[in-house]
DNA sequence: GTGAACGGGTTGATACATCAACCTGAACAC
DNA sequence: GTGTTCAGGTTGATGTATCAACCCGTTCAC
């Protein structure tokens, strides 16, 4: 009963940015899905392909990319192959399979990139205007040091 | 290959917002997963039943103030049912039962909550300050606006 | 060489999210 | 009454996230 009440101004500036951070992300991902039927997960994995000009790269370097655990890359490359989106590739190395990107998980990402990067635009870029953004990602990089700082403290303990 | 190279100021930093609410959120998920056992699920639906003072309301009324689809909510309640956080109750109308916190239920969220709190006060309301935090609030609330405008011009198409 | 340790990958189990299909009892028309 | 409609709930199927267990080549000690 009733923390509620008792809400302070942070905790309900908090609760703002939880809402904020919701909504726009199920937004662009309903986006995402219906335009371009792929999962957020798809895109974040489709755009760190194409970072690579041969459209192919080691599992691993996409894991460290994405930062990913192994076990969910590895189901999520399954399904994705299912699709057509990608395939598995033998390297020399037989112990560290490559993925490749495919012609349609190629041009799913090129039909997918630039909608999105303009509805991020549309929705938070220019909602904020140039120097609230940069207050904005000033904020979150320090938000960013202050759950390093807290992370190495954890693992020391 | 390679709009990365090209990525504006503006794509870095929404990049890096992209990071913190990663990182932010997963790292209060899973706390709260291992200190109290709960998921950011289990919080939430905890929260809500918290907030009437007979521990117990309709569901309707818990999937009005999580927004949550009424079948997420009924499996969710199913899952915290089987682990006694939760129990249903058949109420006076019998389509539309209640839901009731339990001893346990109530036990974890009071634990729970003062320690997710906390967290949230370390790594983000004192790492930003008061005005910081205060300019921050109000650009998720301007773009929170922009996106119930946009959702309404996508409804009226 | 033999085998122990190790990094990297896969698999299975469980929890969660979303969609579509269905059930159920009240309210309304007639 | 009979039946239609409808709001609210449940169920099942599929996709996703996470954890633990396992597998498999290479490397290194001996």
């Amino acid at each position: 009963m009733g923390w509620e009440e008792e809400l302070g101004e942070a905790d309900r500036m908090w609760r703002t940015y939880i809402e904020m951070a919701k909504h726009l992300n199920s937004h662009l991902q309903q986006h995402l899905q219906r335009e371009c039927d792929l999962s957020a997960a798809d895109f974040e994995v489709l755009v760190r392909l194409t970072e690579s000009e041969r459209r192919e790269m080691p599992v691993a370097e996409v894991a460290a990319a994405t930062q990913w655990e192994k076990s969910r890359l590895s189901h999520q490359l399954t399904r994705m192959a299912q699709r057509g989106l990608v395939e598995r590739v033998d390297s020399n190395d037989r112990r560290y399979p490559d993925v490749r990107l495919t012609d349609k998980g190629y041009a799913a990402i090129n039909k997918a990139v630039p909608e999105h990067t303009e509805m991020v635009h549309a929705l938070f870029v220019d909602v904020l205007g140039p120097e609230r953004l940069a207050g904005f990602a000033q904020a979150c990089a320090d938000v960013l040091r202050a759950l390093d700082e807290h992370r190495e403290r954890d693992c020391s303990l």
